[in-house]
DNA sequence: CAGCATCCGACATGATACTG
DNA sequence: CAGTATCATGTCGGATGCTG
């Protein structure tokens, strides 16, 4: 499972060669290295799926997989796998594995998740708040060319 | 240029099938459309560049095409051309073009484009904070198995 | 039930060449 | 300079079948 294709850390310069890409967001207060991190961490919540299952386990807590599943609503048994392994190795969400025979395993935001969650939120009730006026700029630049 | 390949947005159950996907963030005061827009709104900055050309000009104010791309670092010129037209149909840039020779194109966030920047800096944030604990989080997961 | 392996098509993105 | 058009490719993500 590649689990970042492109954005692996970048440890030191190496050789010669530049630092790959580079911006210059002057407000934080970014290291090269830092910077690297940061485009990656977004890039990992930027996903079409860990949004949801973070929203989803933040609003429901400790939830199966099933359940998860159900309640994301359109991710595959695939894609949920993957995204809370993902999850699981950045800390944000913990396994709790049940050896019963049923399996049974249960998901749960990590105080780290939770706080990613709360950070998240922002974006959710600026989506909440625009609604209306993006649908209407959309309109407007559809009608005119 | 397909700007939703399956967000559409379900205007009415139709016929018996059940509303293609659906979730239960009972936090949120979501009719069956909100939630669906909501997602794409949040599909849309969750791209590989949205979020980085948003800071990008929230950070530094008007740029001009070239001076974007350089700072945003990485993005082909295919790429930041797609993610501002997207930025612009939805009322978060505008785009303003100088008839002069060699073209200059400045672009720009809207109120509303500045509004999401704010809305996404806790995201920033929680980024720059966690950094390490991230980081750890992956050497542990990732030495156990 | 949870999850892994595989096949496969659709799309995203990069590279390149061309234009006003 | 600021795009548009085209081509190549890798990844994402869905569907399916199998396992403990």
């Amino acid at each position: 499972m590649p689990l970042s294709e492109n954005e692996s850390v970048p440890e030191q310069p190496a050789d010669g060669a530049q630092p790959v890409v580079s911006n210059d967001w002057g407000a934080c207060n970014c290291t090269p290295e830092k910077e690297a991190f940061l485009r990656e961490v977004l890039t990992r919540v930027a996903d079409r799926w860990t949004l949801l299952v973070l929203e989803c386990l933040d609003v429901n807590g400790e939830m199966r997989f099933t359940r998860l599943q159900e309640s994301v609503g359109g991710v595959s048994q695939k894609m949920l796998t993957k995204t809370l392994r993902q999850l699981e190795r950045d800390g944000l969400v913990t396994r709790n594995v049940h050896a019963t025979v049923p399996p049974r395993v249960d998901y749960k935001l990590t105080p780290l998740g939770e706080s990613l969650s709360e950070s998240i939120c922002g974006l959710w009730m600026w989506a909440d708040r625009n609604l209306q006026v993006v649908a209407e700029a959309r309109r407007d630049f559809d009608s005119k060319k």
